[in-house]
DNA sequence: TTGTAAGCGTTATCAA
DNA sequence: TTGATAACGCTTACAA
């Protein structure tokens, strides 16, 4: 590895020279500029970032961390924030698991954006700090250096189930994601609320535990078909869960919407093809907010006021007017 | 930032003391490794990956880049790469840009997926050596510090094409992807030449250049109902572009596969609820493999055969048997 | 069993 | 305009 010791050497001048030049300093004589800077190409002199990081303490890097790849929208996130941080002359990590630690600490990193779920509440904020801020997507924290960008789901939830009533239907059923999750619970509560504010009676038993896959939609929906009588509409806290139950109902000869409407969330890739009605969240605009706001308090603009996107319903054929209102 | 000299200190032993306890050496007395251990704990220390991979030379990371976020079956290929990774106790950098250069020079990884096209076959020629294995994706590269693994698309795009042709189409049009990738040349000649061993006729005028993206197909198909005769079918050569014709197609009155039929090439998400006939490609396994040639060579299992992963033909309604033979 | 000191590639301070 | 030198956090001979 050529290091600027090496280029140095090379030039008949002395290292802090060379560092000079690649920095770009104005207190270097213009021909010994241009000999270092040729003899850094002709050696293929590349900077090592490593010890450049090391001894600066800043790095001009993000990192960007999660871990479902069911989800195919993540890419629209990614390329979001990828955006923004090249406009904004950073660079981006992506990480999958928790090595991402590795990189949030070790000053490899200046701030990161998290949306796998996995990553403790608790580790974030031991990491988070005055000079390394956070934003979490997807839930909120309550802290000085943490921002949360999260989807506004209760809005756009209650009014698809006051549209789904005034279509018609009286009798659901839901299957959830995760429970421990926000966005879960928030879906879950808007749509009890609305039934309960339309007077519709909603039993336990109609609700399906899932975990935002799309087989747990399958299975929910299979285990719906064995109970005695069908709801009228079957509402899924999201798209993968929601195309699973309707791959369920199909396999089983139930049409759906003729025999059971489904709703989703999401509208990720396939609702379309698959004429779901779902709730649309801008996702590639979401990345990108998520990293302005994390570039913003690098720079020192503080901000972490939680931040709420909206979302719009989409109305497709697994829902349809109710014929026998 | 708590380092390891802060530990030393509060431990008052030296910090190779912290050093050798942190990397378990066996050097250290029973006793002092627990304080330490219990210092660490308290004072919240977690080491500082730079300062390490500064020294060692040695990182246990690779780098994987990527840039087109259109394709979800990209996050397929990363699902594949961050098992193997994981189960290896190597980490994982994703870039998504050239400054994926700047984590794949400075020792901060130990070899390098790529999957971008826009990463130049020179720049990788140059980065590559001794020690610092390349696996590319969807190129072949000849050089001793480089494997590629390829899809094998010949082989597939013959077949699908022979197949169609038996079902009694004997009108093509074609529309490619980039004209200079590899992939897009070998599905393309795999159509000629099946065209020709069948004395089919192919016009030039029935060639159109699109770039994988769904809009490109649409575009083409848009183009190809202009003129006087439409093909029996369409051949794609990849997914996206299939589904952006279909839709044209649907968007115009004319009936898939009734007026036309059409092929793709992938097997994406939206082939199956689309109908596409298409070619699937197995992505998991095709990072897995990646993943596992990688870590190999650089733990000194030297190997650069190019490595051919098959792909499978996947009959959908996309195209049908024709009536008018 | 523990400590001293050099060094990884870079930047920054200060002196020449 | 240039050069010596210390320092960033860590590992590793080698000495004590």
């Amino acid at each position: 590895m050529v290091g600027i010791k090496e280029v140095a050497k090379a030039a008949g001048v002395s290292i802090s020279t060379v560092s000079n030049v690649l920095n770009e300093k104005k207190n270097v004589g213009e021909e010994t500029r241009e000999r270092i800077l040729n003899i850094c190409k002709e050696m293929g002199y590349y900077p090592n970032s490593v010890g450049k990081t090391l001894k600066t303490g800043k790095s001009n890097t993000i990192v960007f961390n999660f871990s479902d790849f069911d989800r195919s929208f993540y890419l629209k996130i990614i390329n979001g924030i990828s955006d923004y941080v090249n406009d904004n002359d950073f660079d981006l990590i992506i990480c999958t698991d928790k090595s991402s630690e590795k990189y949030m600490r070790s000053n490899l990193s200046s701030g990161s954006i998290i949306l796998d779920k996995n990553m403790k509440d608790d580790t974030l904020i031991k990491i988070a700090g005055e000079n390394y801020p956070i934003v979490v997507l997807d839930r909120i924290l309550d802290n000085p250096y943490i921002k949360s960008v999260v989807v506004n789901n209760y809005d756009p939830m209650s009014e698809l189930i006051q549209g789904v009533i005034d279509r018609g239907y009286r009798h659901f059923g839901f299957v959830g994601g995760p429970e421990q999750t926000a966005d879960n619970k928030e879906r879950y509560k808007a749509f009890r609320d609305v039934l309960e504010a339309n007077r519709i009676n909603f039993q336990q038993k109609s609700y399906f535990a899932g975990d935002y896959r799309e087989k747990s939609g399958y299975t929910a929906a299979k285990i719906l078909l064995l109970s005695q009588e069908l709801p009228d509409c079957l509402v899924c806290a999201n798209d993968n869960m929601a195309i699973g139950a309707i791959k369920a109902f199909r396999d089983n000869g139930i049409r759906v919407p003729g025999d059971i409407a489904v709703t989703g969330f999401d509208n990720c890739d396939l609702a379309e093809p698959m004429g779901l009605t779902t709730v649309s969240i801008p996702n590639y605009e979401r990345g990108y907010i998520a990293a302005r706001y994390l570039i913003e308090n690098i720079r020192g603009k503080r901000n972490v006021e939680p931040f709420k996107i909206s979302a719009k319903i989409i109305w497709r054929n697994s829902v349809s007017e109710k014929k026998s209102k």
